[in-house]
DNA sequence: AAGTTAAAGTAGCGATGTTCCGAAAGGTGG
DNA sequence: CCACCTTTCGGAACATCGCTACTTTAACTT
């Protein structure tokens, strides 16, 4: 991945940045938030003393660079969805059928939940940190990267309605529908992994294929 | 100034159990952490001296009832579910439609997932303590009352399916589809209750529709 | 070479979960 | 009625956590 160093206990005391780029810690930082993140798999359990140990830090450094805990967390989390939206570009290209492209979409989604679950708890299954800047009415747009799957499936949705392959109704209650059911799958998945889930594949053309042509004889 | 302590939300020395029935403080440990639970809306915030507090007694006498603090709250929730058990017969009562059944089903799950969304979230949403008891594989029928809903609504797949209401498929497959989709939907809401979601009747009724006759034209 | 200033360290605060051990109340045998 | 045991609970403390004043150190500027 980088240049961080994977001693077991420390690190020998880092060099310290030059003036202006005090900036590269912090990427160091996230990095190895995100292995510890991935290691434990629990955001609480990713101690900022352990963080800077791995770094080759202390503690109190780390906020020089994040305000927060949970903004150092955040910021690795929504680190990961950005790898996601270009998983969902690199996914797509080439892929014309709109049915398709949802197909595509929803495979890459749940591929990237399930193989990073830590992130994906901390983003979509716990409480939000209630970043009620004054009155602003939150949004599906403003959420950044992390929504950006949820835009694309809707202009999938979009198109397959125009081609005629899908029922006329509003594409966005549709978008929201697919991805929530979706959400459904992996994060059940993601906290309860000790169930005896069907393999993923089958749940997944189960649940298309119930979208599809419904159930009721 | 013996027993008279000016905190405000002290309780004032609890009389001391008798013998068998130490258990007594049991059920008013429960009560106290379910109704913090529900104030703070998060297993973390609820701290052990903050029950004790309440309830009039010191932490580590909360320890004689309960091993653990992750087993107290665990505790706390299976009560819950155990409620959500209760209601979905009292529902179910007199609906003998199976299609019916399962609309009545969602309907009571997620008005308890939406009214009580600390618990599911606890049960349903974090991490479990891995109580691998040697070799265990964990099934979705050990699951005691979590899980009696899902019972529930194969029971009615089932009949639906031999009314010939439904099409001739494996029930339990339905059943988790079902549960599933039903659980992304709560779980996203009680995850971003910020965002400008639908009416969850209409999420639910478009999701049944949608199930029903699915989306392609 | 001396001063400025950003970057990192030291020490510590308050709160948390948890445990060790002693005190006191409830029940029981003499 | 008293001695004794058992259960129930409290006091004190430990380890760890997130976090913050304050100080030190090193890089850059003049």
């Amino acid at each position: 991945m980088s240049n961080t160093n994977d001693v077991a206990e420390q690190t020998p005391r880092r060099v310290r940045s030059r003036r202006g780029h005090g900036g590269g810690l912090r990427d160091e930082i996230l990095d190895v938030a995100e292995v510890l993140l991935f290691e434990t798999a629990d955001a609480d359990s990713v101690a900022i003393r352990a963080i800077g140990q791995r770094v080759g830090v202390t503690a109190p450094s780390i906020y020089r660079h994040f305000p927060d805990k949970d903004e150092l967390i955040r910021a690795v989390c929504v680190r990961g969805f950005e790898r996601l939206s270009v998983l969902f570009e690199a996914r797509l290209a080439g892929v014309s059928d709109p049915i398709e492209r949802i197909h595509v979409l929803a495979r890459a989604y749940a591929d990237f939940a399930l193989g990073n679950p830590a992130q994906y708890r901390v983003l979509l299954m716990s409480p939000h940190i209630a970043h009620h800047d004054a009155d602003h009415v939150p949004s599906f747009d403003d959420r950044g990267e992390s929504m950006s799957g949820l835009v694309r499936l809707v202009e999938a949705v979009e198109s397959a309605m125009e081609l005629g392959c899908l029922t006329r109704q509003d594409p966005w209650m549709l978008a929201l529908m697919l991805w929530t059911t979706l959400h459904g799958i992996v994060s059940l998945r993601i906290a309860e992994p000790d169930l005896p889930w069907p393999p993923v594949e089958l749940q997944l053309s189960t649940m298309f294929s119930l979208f599809k042509h419904g159930m009721v004889v």
